[in-house]
DNA sequence: TTGCTCCTCACGTCACGTGAGGTGGC
DNA sequence: TTGCTCCTCACGTCACGTGAGGTGGC
């Protein structure tokens, strides 16, 4: 029966000679005989639990699992539960790179649009990303709220211009007009806008945002901290209160 | 302007109050001021940058990585070539998992067929994963190299039948019958069988295994170490002469 | 005065990698 | 005798978690 040395079964095994000490000071295998100089001979059954055990590693399972199996007088009985185990938690392993990656993809892409990069950008770019799906889901309900008010708008229309029916657009108004007003103040009540130059947060006076220049993601407004008036970029603010105290 | 102690900064930032103080030991967040008592005073300042490092961390940065964009000057700079570097890692751990993950699965499946399960099954299952592919790749080429000699065989019988040249079918059995045993010889010669008694990894005899009753990927035959005849799971096996060696 | 928060050590995590300094075996 | 392999400490990794024992602040 031919013996092999440490550096052997690690050559044999694909792994490093420590750690096949490793795994003997761990106790998951042993070496079956030690030489008189005191160094590690292992056996032909010895090799074969180490491929075993190597094999199981690649699988990612911990040493500890590993040697309660071996341990095991009834090895059927944990082996599915262990990979189970560990394919759950490779499974949300998973899942936590793709949230990262996405994460970065995003931070790119936002990077692009920069004009002037600071750290503060950085913190900016946090509060978007974190904030974007509540911004985008107010947004889908004021455009569906919207859609009844356009109908009537132009049902009202159609049936003056086809029936006379003048009233029924001076209904319309009486509905649209408190309803614009009310989706106003409710959607600057809902938004706050980042300043470029100082990365305030501030929240503009409705007069000024209601007739600013924007584009779908930015505003034309005045910082109230550095004073600078230009593009903003629009984010979701939920808490009114809080935001007076964050001004100063 | 209002200060933050460590758990409101916690809080704030959704992290743990020993991650705040793990922060200021690696200096990468030091507190703007300390309390008479020694307890850390966080500035409006200090919590936006918090916030900036949660956010990198979130990503996975590093703290290394985080600490050396915080402090350097031109951040624009380095901001990039860090994200691509988490990217790839990210990547890579991705594959990783995905790889560990199917390895699991293949695990799984051979469990399902296996009737008597051991902690020595393992070390076949890996066996048999390991030169699957190897295994698939010789069963194609032999498939494919078969193909001109079957063709040949369909052409000689009907070229028999409607023209009576029975002579290419001579010619046909002159090429086949060398090439049938070139072929099992190769093929016995490159595969190897797994005893499901003992776990030994053996060569069959040719005459043996040539008639053997086997199913796609099982044979059965009579394992020469503990003697038991029964089906038997193939495998590749590259090496002809250390095969010698392994049986004893 | 009593909870609650915060403080500083200091060890543990997980599977090894990486020296240092010494020795076995051909 | 000279390389090469192997041995045993023992520290380092990475971002905290988890006590222990003590104290600040309302």
């Amino acid at each position: 029966m031919s013996k092999y040395t440490t550096g052997e079964v690690a050559r044999l095994c694909g792994v490093s000679v420590r750690t096949v000490q490793y795994y003997d000071d761990r106790g998951i295998l042993t070496p079956s005989e030690l030489s008189e100089g005191g160094r590690r001979l292992y056996t032909e059954d010895d090799l074969k639990r180490m491929h075993i055990i190597c094999f199981l590693r690649e699988a990612g399972l911990p040493i500890n699992s590993i040697s309660a199996l071996l341990a095991e007088e009834k090895p059927e009985s944990i082996i599915s539960i262990l990979l189970e185990q560990q394919e759950k938690i490779l499974r949300e392993e998973l899942c936590e790179r793709q949230r990262k990656l996405e994460l970065i993809e995003g931070i790119k892409r936002e990077l692009k649009e920069l004009e002037a990069f600071s750290v503060e950008s950085i913190g900016d770019i946090a509060h978007m990303m974190k904030q974007k799906n509540k911004l985008s889901k107010m947004r889908w309900t004021m455009v569906l709220t919207g859609i009844p008010v356009t109908a009537l708008q132009w049902t009202s229309i159609v049936l003056w211009i086809t029936h006379g029916l003048w009233w029924l657009f001076v209904i319309w108004a009486c509905v649209a007009i408190p309803w614009g007003v009310a989706v106003s103040v409710y959607y600057f009540g809902h938004v706050a806008y980042i300043c470029p130059e100082c990365h305030e947060v501030f929240r503009p006076k409705l007069k000024e945002a209601f007739w600013a220049y924007h584009t779908p993601r930015m505003r034309r407004l005045t910082c109230p901290k550095c004073g600078r008036k230009g593009l903003c970029v629009e984010v979701y603010a939920e808490n009114k209160e809080n935001n007076g105290e964050q001004a100063e």
